[in-house]
DNA sequence: GTTTAGATCAACT
DNA sequence: GTTGATCTAAACG
């Protein structure tokens, strides 16, 4: 099955570090969550959908998706079967920082893209990217590997299921990072 | 049965 | 004050 761990988490693990430009705005990505599709109970794709299909469809795209009147951006990974994506948590912005502070409003610059939605904020993503090709030279679009400092794994923030999975990875020592919060009805 | 918009609220800053 | 792979209800096909 899997000869180590599953490659949605060394594909997140790899996306760590590595720069995202979306609409103009540059960051570094600091923190991301893998979800194994169907193999992961906290996964979108658990029961495929007709909304889940970006996720059953090519790596590369973005699955985007709603909450609490924000957005939230993922990386498809792969393989197809699986459905896996990378959720894109937090990043530091490098580039765009004036288009970021006009999206974001009066935040520190730590906080322009702390957290899934004020990523997806400070890069001007919204669903109407759902499905984007993130290697061409689109609106949206992955970068070089820019960091390589130590990243560290903890459980995923506020999923009720599968909730001791310990597949969020974030670069040690980022500011931009989320504290963790386990969900409240979370079993155990 | 699915999707979407809008909440809710415990834990965080 | 903010945040959010939760939760529910109303709309849709």
């Amino acid at each position: 099955m899997f000869g180590s761990m599953p490659h949605v988490v060394d594909r997140a693990q790899s996306l760590v570090g590595r720069e995202l430009h979306g609409h103009g705005v540059t960051v570094v990505i600091t923190e991301v969550e893998a979800y194994g599709g169907i193999e992961d109970p906290a996964s979108h794709a658990y029961i495929r959908t007709p909304r889940s299909e970006t996720m059953y469809g090519p790596p590369w795209r973005l699955y985007v998706y709603r909450i609490h009147g924000h957005h939230a951006a993922n990386i498809v990974t792969g393989p197809t079967e699986l459905a896996a994506a990378v959720l894109l948590r937090a990043g530091r912005v490098i580039e765009g920082l004036d288009l970021a502070r006009d999206r974001r409003g009066d935040v520190s610059d730590v906080q322009l893209a702390r957290g899934p939605g004020n990523l997806a904020k400070t890069l001007g993503i919204t669903s109407a990217d759902l499905g984007a090709e993130v290697l061409g030279d689109g609106p949206v679009r992955l970068g070089p590997r820019r960091e390589a400092g130590i990243i560290s794994a903890g459980p995923r923030v506020g999923v009720r299921l599968a909730a001791d999975r310990p597949w969020r990875f974030w670069l040690a020592g980022e500011r931009s990072v989320s504290a963790y919060r386990r969900h409240p009805k979370a079993q155990s």
